[in-house]
DNA sequence: GCACTATACTACCTTATCGCGATACTAAAC
DNA sequence: GTTTAGTATCGCGATAAGGTAGTATAGTGC
């Protein structure tokens, strides 16, 4: 599958509900902030905790919800489960989109110099 | 602003809302089947009804949340008002959800398998 | 001006989900 | 086996978002 022929007219109604399942993933504050982290390298529930200042419970739903779409792997390591990224997918849309707010935000600001 | 600089550590918590805010937009069935359809081209308010089954008004709020997003540019074209992308972003970000899911198939296909 | 079509806007209801507190589970240490 | 630290889950109230119907606005042709 190439790149470029994949999305365009290929994809059927129950592949766009997938896709759009998965962005919804990443359309949360709280699991980009948690992912920015894991960036850094892998790191356990109380870590994540400490680092973000979310409280324990909502940082192990987000993080369950991160790994059940497959962007996360868990591994439980004596009484603590250590989080990692596992797909590299993740670096690529955080980058694409960073990108495209930076682009953004030139684009507003050409516009006021108007 | 390199790819692979961009996502690491830099982000602010603010930026961090904004790209969740810009995923949210993708993270709807409806919106991505829009989206698939003006992948083939720029099209008409009512040509997109027609296609995609979907009731005017839905598809007339959905188009202004894509458009406000930055992803889609609007023309009035007589008594028509005509969409089409105008970031290209989009089909990167299309292209490697899908190419994930795909991957993602595959994954539970061997799974399944042992 | 008047009818007709195309698009946008508003209000309402429904559904989904977030964050939180409390509680239950799991594994190590004693 | 009991305790303790770490993690997961459940239930709740609140908030946000989607879909729809109805209405308003804008452009076209007569």
């Amino acid at each position: 599958m190439k790149k470029n022929e994949v999305t365009k007219l290929s994809m059927s109604d129950a592949q766009v509900d997938e896709a759009a399942r998965q962005f919804s993933v990443l359309a949360e504050s709280a699991r980009l902030i948690l992912l920015r982290e894991l960036m850094a390298g892998e790191a356990s529930v109380g870590e994540l905790v400490e680092r973000t200042g979310i409280k324990q419970g909502t940082v192990s739903k987000h993080l369950g919800i991160l790994a059940a779409a497959g962007f996360l792997e868990r591994e439980r390591r004596g009484n603590k489960v250590i989080y990692r990224i596992c797909d590299p997918v993740v670096y690529d849309l955080c980058s694409l989109m960073c990108c495209r707010l930076s682009d953004e935000a030139k684009r507003r600001a050409q516009s006021l110099a108007d």
